[in-house]
DNA sequence: TCTTTTATGATAGTTTTACTTTTATTTTTA
DNA sequence: TAAAAATAAAAGTAAAACTATCATAAAAGA
């Protein structure tokens, strides 16, 4: 984790570490316009202050979430991709990994539950860079993660095609339309063509999309 | 436009142009999250509840300025496509339509600079849907732009082949990354395959995304 | 034309958010 | 066991996000 978007690393202490927790709930049950330092202060019982020593804001405490997710992913997939050779297989097990809900309970930490994480990515995920700090943020690498994941995958699918020319832009979308579509299908269906949240149906659709792409 | 989007039509008076013009320009300045009624109100010489009487909040005004933005390029998109019979040169001509930044003065709005709508949607788009209002929202249609436009381009897109699955969240990629994409040429070049914004390079890309899609 | 409605301006006030500061108390570590 | 570090408790500030009131000006209707 970046050192950058913490006062005080939050993993090191009981508090901090319920800051995690329960910070990760509230924002997915109000959304994080609604959230406050004061809400989970009074969650927590602790003081706002108390959280202020932890995060200079909100904002920070959201790029923890979704750069903790893309982290977690990305451990994830080079465990799953370790020892598989065909690149077709490969991508596919990507896009798996990126649109299933993680299952049950393979805790990699105790605060931060995997299942918030990728709930709190849904909704929230862009609002961390769709922000005048962009550049600065940049700059201190506090988007790492995502771009590390990003090339991780645009590098695979240069292993299934080495000439294809948009292996970036093909990675991000992915990884963008892999929560997008999920929300489009759980919130405003006819933006998807799905009336319901159908993870099988959206992996159906972005196979095709990928490997036409990639194959063409 | 939606009724449901404001108290009192701002187009209808002078003070609701001036909120709709400087209103714009300041979000796009200072991005949504800075932007204040206060702000615009100083700008134009009112007050507060001047703008309070037109909005019942900035989210709404952002609302209004995305549906705006959506109903304008499906009127550009009906004249562009009008005597249009090939299905193919329909669909590059949407997708040129999304990317390029609208050319010089062709104005329709007073209030409204297309160019300056252009901008916000890059920025601020997604922030219209991503809150926890989106089923009271969706539910007063004020979504209806967005999703009528995407309905258009998937039916053109069936037009080209009538077989594909996904023609809604085709459109909806399209719609996205159309902006998506452009915003991490500017902003997180290493998310795209470009190091500067370059709209020819992201209407290759998407071009060669939607055929291969839709031919495969 | 006179009256009534409607829109705006000016002013003030409330609650909540987003912080900062200070001091006392506890816990950890050297 | 003393010093350092972390937390709790309390208070305070500036700005954001509204609401309310009243006077005045402009437009619209009878």
């Amino acid at each position: 984790m970046n050192e950058k978007l913490f006062l005080r690393d939050p993993q090191e202490s009981v508090l901090g570490r319920k800051i995690l927790h329960h910070g990760l709930i509230i924002i997915n049950k109000l959304g994080f316009e609604q959230f406050t330092f004061k809400k989970l202060a009074e969650e927590i019982e602790t003081t706002e202050a108390g959280i202020y020593r932890y995060f200079e804001n909100k904002h920070r405490l959201l790029v923890y979430y979704v750069n903790w997710y893309w982290s977690y992913t990305e451990y994830k997939l080079s465990f799953l991709l370790n020892n598989i050779d065909d690149p077709e297989k490969k991508i596919k097990l990507i896009i798996r990994t990126l649109v299933m809900p993680p299952a049950g309970k393979s805790v990699i930490s105790d605060a931060i539950s995997e299942m918030e994480a990728y709930q709190l990515v849904r909704w929230e995920a862009s609002k961390s860079y769709l922000t005048r700090n962009v550049a600065d943020y940049n700059k201190s690498k506090l988007f790492k993660p995502y771009k590390d994941l990003c090339v991780v995958i645009a590098d695979t699918m240069l292993e299934y095609n080495s000439r294809y020319k948009y292996s970036h832009s093909l990675a991000s979308t992915l990884m963008e339309m892999s929560h997008a579509q999920m929300f489009f299908m759980e919130n405003l269906p006819t933006l998807s063509d799905s009336q319901k949240a159908d993870p099988t149906k959206l992996i159906a659709y972005l196979d095709h999309l990928i490997f036409s792409a990639l194959d063409h």
